[in-house]
RNA sequence: GCGGACGUGGUGAAAUUGGUAUACACGCCAGACUUAGGAUCUGGUGCCUCACGGCGUGGAGGUUCAAGUCCUCUCGUCCGCACCA
């Protein structure tokens, strides 16, 4: 009998599989290719159940497309730049490289023993300088094309620890590090202008609508957030002219409801338009006025959202374009600067925000909007579409016919031009940082901002540092950032901000598909071969950032002439979280199950099988130790029942001698085949496919034939070897010198049965059941289920009688 | 508030085109083997009922010979966005 010992065959095998490259893609791109991918870690210190089931997800997938002759590509690396490097050397007194780099040594191993089919020698770390080379290059190109630039924008500040902070990083309105409240500030930072590719970025969503789960174009199209309307121009009244020093004679405005035009009845501007600056610059409003304004100026961006509707008075008056109605300007803390031109016009009759406002401060609310049916509501906004009243020539008309209608009026008076808008912002790139990839740029006094010579890139971190927390650690390094400028040769600084890691996972897929290049991040054939992934395996919390800045960064490099594709993930899955006891595991909860000590216990293919089957690949897994039991209990019984096995290759069986309970085992072996085929092409319900080998497993112990269990093994270790690989390599390099790893034929003759077993049915409910040779007519069947359910229908009127073959009969009775 | 997803046994979950609801597993119960069992094997297990039978996929209606599946309304849970004009 074959002894289940996982900590010996999985050892093995993972050193035959290192021995042999086994999983090393053919250089050559004469096979068909599947470039599966999951989301690469961050080397946090160590695996957690997260990785298991993503890496258990792709490797399945890879494992299975390799068996059917693919050339598959499923590599590995390291998301090796970021914080927890800076925490661990303030913390521990680490230096933040050699914390990183043992972490990914310790991290390999943890991840090597969980036996995934990694393309290994492709793998790198993002922190490596070679790597850095290659981005610092596409940087320098973006710069050159203007799509990346520097301007001073609004950071969050910590005051306490002198260092500007990721959103991310900011925890209710305090930094996650000292709990010291953060404000913003003005700083210079360098941005990508990821908006030039606001309307491709939304526009290509619908390429993407068979492959990618619909909440993430969902959660993609609504951060993007196009919409179209009317940008036109207020002009100011003669009065408020001259009270602007005749700086200013108008503002522009946006809005999706041109249709609503007639009600306005004032217009509102934001805290920080230009020209409530002028104001409060040149004194033209009263001092308590001013202060208010400072006061919304300076509101965090959580501090607005959650605040009450409040308005200034400017004292300013702008002319209606249609009745040529004078109408008031107020500042509003809910207009956004950052979107649109920074300024409304403002209908309170048909929008909840202008009403709130407008009965707040008494202004006028003007309808011109009535539902098509039913009565009109005055005491809130009626925001719906409707029919146009008091609105000139556009009365009478409806909603959608006004709106294009008055746009058109406005764009043939050269009043004002359709306009499309979006949510979307630059993507802010400085850290002030010590572990990031450093920023390719000299800021000279004569020059401005130059770029790194090619030949001296890349720009590499200096290995002496302090880090303690306080500060840029690049701008404290006493000579580091001194230089001289690669264009006049005067003394010049280098810049001393690094980038967001997130640029790092911006183009990490490309690297992969050449085997470290020295001279080239990639080669262009291998990018044509292997992209666009045709698999992307990662968790849902990367719905937007990762996968938008993927997405552009694969853009903006095909029009800077590097690559030649549109969008980089053909198909994603997002995989649930693990849970433990209902919430996400964490070490705070105490809640965690550390992979490692499961793979002791149990092996590797235990944890696999376990997480594969304990949920559906997108649904949150909640982790329970006795389902790992079962998990192992069935690999243990897989293992023992080998012994039934005693041919080496595939048996010729006749089907038709064979006994019942000998054709049920073949049928459902061949069941759990044909549903291995099935789920790799969609869902990868890879949890109704170890249920299905669970049946064939228990049906073939009720015969004994061994003709059957080798050919049950036979395929049986092949549909489960993307599960799991080790116990299945063991088998069947044992039992058929793994002869059987490659694509089997499904033998439709098992599905052929002579009788079919058929509900009885009485008015849809099921009495009984019975089992027929399929060569019964319908008349002889509905005559012997009328025998079998007699006693239902004695004494009852026959309405209606169904036969629907192979499933069920249904006499319908009154 | 807006948008999306989802509600099936004690638990995780199955269920082609509407066609036998609860596959598979966990747990539980009983038995076998055993010095022992938290190992292994066998059988049982939706709920109510002694039984006949009845009831069952969040709830209420509807379509249909037939509804977990389709339609309408409703309740609940989770997720995302959240003053974007």
């Amino acid at each position: 009998m074959m002894k289940y010992t996982p900590q010996i065959i999985e050892k093995k095998w993972q050193k035959y599989w290192e021995e042999n490259d086994s999983y090393e893609p053919d250089s050559s791109h004469d096979k068909p290719k599947k470039y599966i991918l999951s989301m690469f870690p961050y080397p946090s210190g160590r695996i957690h159940m997260g990785h298991v089931r993503n890496y258990s997800i792709s490797d399945a997938i890879s494992r299975h497309y390799r068996k059917n002759n693919f050339n598959v590509l499923h590599p590995i690396g390291w998301d090796s730049f970021g914080m927890p490097a800076e925490n661990a050397a303030i913390k521990h007194n680490l230096h933040p490289k050699k914390w990183t780099y043992e972490n990914i040594d310790y991290m390999r191993s943890e991840l090597s023993s969980l036996g995934l089919s990694f393309s290994k020698k492709r793998e790198f770390a993002t922190s490596d300088e070679l790597y850095s080379k290659f981005e610092q290059e596409f940087l320098i190109k973006m710069f050159n094309e203007g799509l990346l630039y520097q301007n001073t924008q609004s950071v969050n500040w910590c005051q306490t620890c002198h260092t500007v902070l990721a959103n991310e990083q900011v925890v209710d309105g305090c930094c996650w590090r000292c709990d010291n409240e953060s404000e913003l500030k003005l700083m210079p930072s360098y941005s990508i202008a990821i908006t030039k590719y606001a309307q491709e970025l939304h526009d290509d969503l619908k390429k993407l609508e068979n492959g990618w789960p619909k909440q993430v174009i969902t959660m993609q199209k609504n951060w993007i957030g196009r919409s179209e309307g009317l940008e036109f121009a207020l002009e100011f009244t003669d009065k408020s002219k001259e009270l602007l020093d005749g700086k200013f004679d108008s503002f522009e405005v946006f809005t999706t409801r041109p249709d609503t035009i007639y009600g306005v009845t004032y217009s509102a501007l934001a805290a920080d338009h230009e020209i409530v600056n002028y104001l409060i610059q040149n004194n033209k409003i009263p001092q308590a006025a001013q202060d208010r304004l400072l006061k919304i100026q300076n509101q965090s961006e959580r501090d607005r959202n959650i605040a009450d509707k409040e308005g200034v008075e400017l004292g300013l008056h702008v002319i209606h374009p249609f009745t040529k109605e004078e109408i008031p300007v107020l500042v509003a803390n809910f207009v956004l600067s950052s979107y649109g031109s920074g300024a409304v016009m403002a209908v309170p009759a048909h929008d909840e925000r202008d009403f709130e406002f407008a009965s707040q401060y008494n202004l006028p609310i003007k309808t011109v909007i009535t539902p098509k049916s039913g009565e009109l509501v005055t005491d809130r906004a009626y925001t719906e579409a409707g029919l146009l009243i008091d609105s000139g020539e556009f009365s009478g008309m409806n909603s959608t016919k006004a709106g294009s209608s008055i746009i058109y009026h406005f764009e043939k008076n050269s009043m004002g031009k359709r306009k499309v808008n979006f949510k979307l912002r630059d993507w802010g790139i400085s850290r002030q940082r010590y572990w990031g990839a450093p920023l390719p740029f000299i800021k000279c006094d004569s020059c401005g901002i130059v770029p790194v010579k090619k030949e001296d890139l890349p720009v590499t971190l200096p290995k002496d540092v302090k880090i303690s927390g306080e500060g840029n650690p690049l701008d404290n390094h006493p000579t580091w950032k001194y230089t001289t400028c690669p264009t006049c040769g005067k003394d010049a600084v280098k810049e001393t901000d690094t980038m967001d890691t997130f640029v790092q996972s911006s183009w990490y897929f490309l690297r992969y598909v050449s085997e470290n290049l020295q001279d080239k991040p990639y080669n262009d054939e291998d990018v044509k071969y292997w992209m666009g992934v045709d698999q992307y395996v990662g968790g849902i919390e990367h719905a937007i950032l990762h996968l938008l800045y993927a997405r552009f960064f694969t853009k903006a490099l095909r029009d800077l002439g590097y690559i030649d594709i549109d969008e980089p993930f053909s198909n994603l899955l997002t995989q649930g979280m693990v849970l433990k006891d209902g919430a996400k595991m964490s070490k705070s909860k105490g809640n965690t199950v550390d992979p490692s000590s499961i793979i002791q216990k149990y092996g590797a293919d235990t944890a696999r099988m376990f997480i594969l089957f304990a949920a559906p690949v997108a649904k949150e897994l909640e982790w329970n130790d006795s389902g790992v039991e079962g998990a192992f209990r069935f690999i243990k019984r897989f293992t023992n029942r080998a012994e039934n096995v005693t041919l080496n290759t595939l048996p010729s069986i006749d089907h038709k001698s064979l006994s019942k309970e000998e054709k049920l085992a073949r049928k459902k072996v061949y069941e759990a085949l044909k549903k291995s085929n099935e789920i790799y092409e969609e869902g990868f319900g890879f949890n109704t496919l170890i249920a299905a080998s669970m049946e064939a497993l228990n049906a073939l112990n009720t015969q004994s034939n061994e003709k059957i269990w080798s050919e049950a093994y036979y395929i049986l270790t092949n549909i489960l070897e993307p599960i799991a690989p080790h116990i299945c390599w063991e088998i069947a390099s044992e039992k058929f010198n793994l002869k059987n790893f490659k694509k089997l034929e499904i033998l439709e003759e098992v599905f052929v049965e002579d009788s079919m077993k058929l509900a009885l049915t009485i008015n849809g409910k099921k009495r009984a059941e019975v089992e027929v040779e399929k060569t019964l007519s319908k008349d002889e069947i509905l005559t012997l289920a009328k025998e079998e359910l007699s006693s239902w229908i004695d004494g009852k009127n026959i309405i209606k009688e169904i036969y629907v073959p192979n499933k069920l009969v249904n006499i319908v009775v009154k």
